[in-house]
DNA sequence: CTCCTTGTTGACTCGTGTTCAATAAGAGTA
DNA sequence: TACTCTTATTGAACACGAGTCAACAAGGAG
């Protein structure tokens, strides 16, 4: 943080009083209205363009002029929204964890373990098959070694882990209520990396395979379904098979030790 | 790259003379000899010095100002080796990559595929457990959204992968010689996943546990054996055949559909 | 209409990334 | 040893983006 030495009262009201006198002097110079928005609002506009930002370019590429001249304000607004960069950094990606999070507790909690996993895991398919970028800026963005930002990604996951694998351990032979074993906490946190490298690529897989038939067939616009089947994708029913069987296996062989 | 505006050479020369000329009259100034080192052997202290900052803070706590203290040089030299900040945070990520596949690469590869699986995840394991700090950062990302880190750390994935599970696939009954079915594509990529968040979190159980036997028994030192047992770490023999379990089930199951 | 609160501005400072003309280390040759 | 050439090295200058703050004005309340 720089102490900035600016002019004192006297000298800055003189200034005023120049700039006033020559203003006067030219009628074509029109004064920019000031736009007063409630602070809810401004605030989350500006984090909705930093999203959308930091999901398409690297932390330096992104500059707190380009989002200030985005949302038409003035880059001094945006320190009076959030004290740095980093902190506004560290609020879209706050956010962005959010709506995950928000995504996957929709779904209903009174329903038998494995049926929720499932119920969990499609949720969780379908909001990274509709926001495959700002989901990869959320889980492999990063900023270096950065204790915030890891601390969001790492709880991020940690509740991730959580509410879709509730009560499974307990469901499964020689389960219980708590997780104390050492080797079941790594296995679980092992899953979760599972799933989100699995998610990820299956993600990839879908949007070659759609790259390859729109060239071949034309374009058939958005509205592709999420769980279509592809020649060269796995569809969203299979995957999610393959991390349920696979944390059922994960749960069990950690049990046996 | 931007156009800097630089004295002319007329000017300059007088700007030297004049140089010359001052420091002629100040006796007390001594200029630092320069110490000229071969083009590889400066490289390499360079990127040493880089592996280790970036290793432990942000990118942007990482100033080339800093890098060239230490290093003792200018801020020019720097750029003489690397053209751009970025440029030499890329060329850290690959020395990285390029260690965390050589120790990989070190394990023989002329036993059976189950074998080759064990003895690669006890190299890794190990490779984890021995430089924690390096790995995540390397595995983490540093600078968000950038396509050419990006890229270094997923041909870093499908590297480990390769070495890691080749065969695999074969040797399991329904296997081929060739990864064709994009399930089974995505349940590697999913592995490898699984591989990284699992061993990440037993380093992190790894340096707690010791934390804790430190604080009640006195310190030990950092002799400790890394697959030693601890009462709230799994040992790396246990993790290993986690993963190894893990990646029979995976495949298993993706060769079922 | 006046007063008060606070969202907003734009000129300014400064630190960090980058540039480049000049310099000198070191190897090779006569 | 002296000279030449190559190129590693320097440090001053520059550009620009993060951050600052006195001043201003929008908008609500009385």
């Amino acid at each position: 943080m720089r102490l900035l030495r600016y002019a004192s009262p006297v000298e800055a009201r003189t200034k005023a009083r120049r700039r006033s006198v020559e203003k006067g002097g030219r009628a074509d110079v029109e004064p920019r209205p000031r736009v007063r928005l409630e602070v809810d609002e401004r605030r989350s506009q500006l984090i909705e363009l930093g999203l959308a930002q930091f999901a398409s370019r690297s932390y330096d590429d992104v500059s707190i002029e380009l989002i200030a001249q985005q949302a038409g304000i003035s880059k001094g607004l945006l320190y009076h929204y959030f004290p740095t960069k980093r902190a506004f950094y560290v609020a879209c990606i706050r956010e962005a964890a959010a709506r995950l999070l928000a995504r996957i507790g929709e779904v209903p909690r009174d329903a038998p373990p494995l049926d929720r996993l499932r119920a969990g895991l499609d949720a969780y398919l379908g909001y990274v098959r509709a926001h495959a970028r700002a989901y990869v800026a959320l889980m492999r963005g990063g900023i270096g070694v950065d204790p915030e930002i890891n601390a969001v990604i790492d709880e991020t996951r940690a509740s991730l882990l959580a509410q879709l694998t509730s009560d499974m351990a307990v469901a499964l032979p020689g389960g219980s209520d708590t997780v104390t074993s050492p080797l079941l906490r790594v296995a679980l946190r092992g899953w979760i990396g599972l799933a989100e490298a699995a998610s990820i690529a299956w993600v990839e897989a879908c949007v070659e395979a759609d790259t390859r038939t729109d060239a071949s067939k034309g374009r058939r616009g958005e509205g592709a379904e999420a769980g279509a089947e592809r020649p060269n994708a796995p569809s969203g029913a299979e995957v999610r098979e393959l991390l349920t069987q696979a944390l059922i296996a994960i749960i069990e062989g950690a049990l046996k030790r």
